[in-house]
DNA sequence: CCCAAAATCATCCATTCGGATGACGCGCGT
DNA sequence: ACGCGCGTCATCCGAATGGATGATTTTGGG
């Protein structure tokens, strides 16, 4: 913006200037001065208009149209609820995987441990949050925002 | 846009006719011919200023911004999948039962049926939705839309 | 009315899950 | 060093679940 006006600016001087040169060489007419004044007209609004348009060129008007988008939701943990809880984090790890559908064995694979370790995260896990179904856990563990 | 342009030379042909009036009244200076180019200039300029705005004033460019409303729970169930799987009304009871944690037995008491229906109601939907445990099914059935 | 789809119920059997309980090791803080 | 929380693994057993299959009744549309 500074730019365009001293650019601007810089331009004019030089064409005054330039026309005070030679103004008495070539326009020695008889309607000299109206040539002249219809000169610096044109070229004074072509700069004119060329500047307004650089001014506005990036002044976009933002439009925000809200739109409903499925929102995948950022999901936060409420950490208050797991400390509350004392569930431990290997026992939500758990808890997420029987979420996704994975079996006790399938668990156990994942994490590299044995089914019967899986077993007891996921026995404890159910005690802490009162279910006593893997599907009953997911619920109650969605519902307190502890798994997405 | 033609408007603006006929107007643009209307005001152009007056003020040079004013000019041409006033020129030899007030204007006798020494340094006349610069005052007056001066003048034209900074005229013109403002007129092209002005025309320039004019031009581009109308040009918003529309940004659609998507914003991540809370997204209430507007859950509509996608018949396309509902049917393309094969999946009936009773199916689809039996499945929401399961997602909300309720085991067969339950179910069975909910909906008044027998467990063993209640079973072959969920082996079904198991089959249909290509699940092997109920939390898969209901994983599935999230993700698929076809429960809320 | 008739038929196909849907819903209902059942039995058998294997697998999985859940509950209860005990044990061991590791890291951490007192 | 000791206790504690956490993670690990195990065994036993009953309940729940899943798979396969067959049968009967209800229902809705042509």
């Amino acid at each position: 913006m500074r730019r365009h006006v001293l650019l601007y600016g810089l331009l004019a001087g030089v064409l005054i200037a330039a026309l005070r040169l030679i103004e008495y060489r070539w326009l020695v007419l008889e309607h000299s001065v109206e040539i002249y004044g219809g000169l610096v007209a044109a070229v004074f609004a072509t700069l004119g208009i060329w500047l307004g348009l650089r001014l506005t060129r990036h002044t976009e008007t933002v439009v925000v149209r809200e739109v409903e988008v499925p929102a995948p939701v950022n999901f936060v943990r409420d950490q208050s609820k797991v400390d509350s809880l004392g569930i431990t984090p290997r026992e939500l790890e758990v808890l997420e995987l029987i979420a996704a559908g994975l079996s006790n064995k399938e668990i156990a694979e994942r994490v590299y441990v044995s089914e019967n370790t899986v077993k007891t995260h996921s026995s404890r896990v159910f005690d802490k949050l009162g279910a006593r179904r893997r599907t009953q856990a997911v619920q109650l563990g969605k519902e307190l925002r502890l798994i997405p």
